[in-house]
DNA sequence: TGAGCCACTGAAAACGGTTTTCATCTACGT
DNA sequence: ACGTAGATGAAAACCGTTTTCAGTGGCTCA
């Protein structure tokens, strides 16, 4: 699936749903972002399309678009959800910067021999994984020497 | 370190902390616990112990076992936050039952090569990973044959 | 033993993000 | 044009978490 106007529009269509200016709006925001998006941040750029759209509208955007399977919500430890941008049908990941936010994908992750190791050892049926690498971007290395402590899930 | 009683008063007295009744119950309900742990969970086992016991304490007792490292806090997609126990002060992943809640550990993930080249291509500098995997135990194998619709960081 | 300090506590209020409710509007097929 | 179901925005409700505040109690030092 891919993100283009037209294609989410048919999308819509095929549920009966429709493609507001609203609702296009947040597409525009989302679409130009490149990081991680909280629901905030979209409404703060759809505004700037349509100033009239209400933060209800965009939730029930949002949660539109993840059903569609165009937005990932992305699992964090902060207190705001965070969306990205599915560019790709398929399975990936995502590499974030601690410090800006920036992430990068990545798809090459080869996990299936470790998934059978433990689905063997525990019974679990394994169904799906969360992969992400934390770090920072190159242009936030260079502007930073400041400490910072570090969570825990880390090597 | 280990989580025993004697080890977690030895390493608050050094931080001039003290290990009070509550915190204790705080404590003796997440030893109990062997899976997710979600602070209203852990406030109602240990109001079993310490009736009086505030939900705010149950939260500031977190925080102070989270940074003293005995706690993870998990990455979740969904709304409350929620920790778990770290049983090894040795990195370590999860494996999570979708449906029950309960976790094993495991330890032996070998991503050094992925990330390395993940380096090498974003310029990124990698601090750490978070990876989780999704299934279902055993015994909610056995009980259910259910339907679920699926969120989206899967294989 | 008493005084004072400081960590700790619980209740209540504040807070911030998200969801629900409701009356109104509007996009779309006919 | 018209009717209808989907969509909208404002306000209120909700829920988890944090802050504030007054009070308590353990510890150290005189």
């Amino acid at each position: 699936m891919t993100f283009t106007e037209r294609g989410i529009a048919q999308a819509l269509k095929q549920r009966g749903l429709r493609l507001t200016p609203q609702r296009r709006a947040v597409l525009h925001a989302i679409a130009q972002g490149h990081e991680h998006l909280t629901p905030a941040h979209i409404y703060h750029k759809a505004r700037e399309e349509s100033p009239g759209i209400g933060l209800v509208t965009v939730y029930r955007t949002l949660d539109m678009l993840a059903e569609l399977g165009l937005l990932c919500e992305v699992p964090t430890t902060g207190d705001a959800r965070s969306y990205i941008l599915r560019r790709t049908a398929a399975h990936h990941h995502h590499l974030i910067c601690a410090d800006c936010g920036a992430v990068a994908d990545f798809s090459d992750c080869d996990l299936s021999e470790l998934e059978r190791a433990l689905a063997l050892e525990t019974g679990f049926k394994i169904e799906g994984h969360i992969l992400e690498f934390l770090g920072r971007c190159e242009s936030c290395q260079r502007m930073s020497q400041a400490e910072r402590p570090r969570a825990c899930p880390s090597a």
